[in-house]
DNA sequence: GTCTATAGGGTGATAGAC
DNA sequence: GTCTATCACCCTATAGAC
């Protein structure tokens, strides 16, 4: 309670940079410390091992990528708002976290049981559920044009997240360089609510 | 030229698997001899480095990625029918090899000069640039409902691909199991190309 | 061409002085 | 709490016998 947690919440910080930068293979203790400017043993010290290490990152970036989701498809709102809320908060939310998905896609690819007992554990998401339930009634109404629910979710999250995810590769395809990506994926926000309402329109 | 390019093969495709599987920095020699089945000093006989060996791996998954998709868009078609005949391809091809786009792009994102040189080197991917042009045109003839023609080619891409990539959070979030999953991505291609035309019409 | 043995350098983790 | 020194192991790569 002195001054201790500074150096703590350097640790994850910088431990935090490298993981993500890296993975968990990549990075080395050494890598970490140095970004915090510290010893190699302090990170032994304050997290017993890399792996006690790099959980506490994985998973503070799992909830990060989650946060928000869930508490817009809770809202009282007709399912379009939701839409272009969810799109409007991923985009700018991702804008700011770009590398988090990709981190995260990849190290549960190494080790999926890792966010499966995570996931199957918990009441999981169960707004994004009534989310999908909603839609389903408004196309029963006519007021929205039939498609697959399930389907019209993860278009959406594909469209959002694909970008980031894939940035390195768009970026060498359509030959556009970190500012002009930044500002496209801005650009998209609009695209994305426009495209999907349009398509959606009964 | 008797026996010997078998041994080579063997390597070869036991580096795919392994690389593909852990990445560059999670692979182990070791792990590849094993799944080759011979020792472990052979793989630096054929393939001097592991560098030397992953970059062969890692050409050739770029390659199969990208194969096929300028050929479709060089078609003399209609705009429309590319973009079915692109999904088609596209999702079939993902399906059989599931696992590619997420290596690549978190290898690429570990180095991305290795493949930014490779594409600003080529005459890249031209004929995907001229479908841009047609879709404008069609845009401008008033035959098709006016959209950037470069967000509506990174949303067919991300629609595509994005699902594969992630593939292990998608199915925790949603619960779904390997066989649904494999179900749902080939419906996904009529979902698709409708949810795009009908986006799409004038 | 294929194997065993080993060099040479890194890596996570700990001991122990301060 | 923080550092230096070091252990024990792992990994790539090569040397050398067959």
């Amino acid at each position: 309670m002195q001054t201790n947690n500074t150096t703590e919440q350097q640790i994850i910080a910088a431990a935090r940079k490298i993981f993500v930068q890296k993975g968990l293979a990549g990075a080395r203790m050494q890598d970490i410390a140095d970004e915090a400017g510290i010893n190699k043993a302090m990170l032994h010290y304050y997290y017993r091992s890399k792996d006690k290490l790099f959980e506490i990152v994985f998973d503070e970036a799992v909830s990060q990528l989650l946060a928000g989701v869930n508490d817009i498809f809770e809202k009282d709102m007709p399912a379009r708002e939701k839409i272009v809320a969810a799109v409007e908060h991923y985009i700018t939310s991702l804008n700011k976290a770009p590398y988090l998905p990709l981190f995260v896609v990849h190290e549960i690819s190494q080790n999926p049981e890792r966010i499966l007992q995570k996931f199957s554990n918990t009441a999981l998401l169960p707004n994004m559920r009534m989310f999908l339930k909603e839609l389903a009634v408004e196309m029963e109404n006519g007021t929205m044009r039939k498609v697959d629910p399930w389907q019209l979710m993860v278009s959406l999250i594909s469209m959002c997240v694909f970008p980031f995810v894939g940035r390195p590769l768009l970026q060498a395809i359509f030959q556009v360089n970190d500012k002009a990506f930044a500002k496209t994926m801005e650009d998209r926000k609009k695209f994305i609510t426009d495209f999907v309402l349009t398509s959606l329109k009964p």
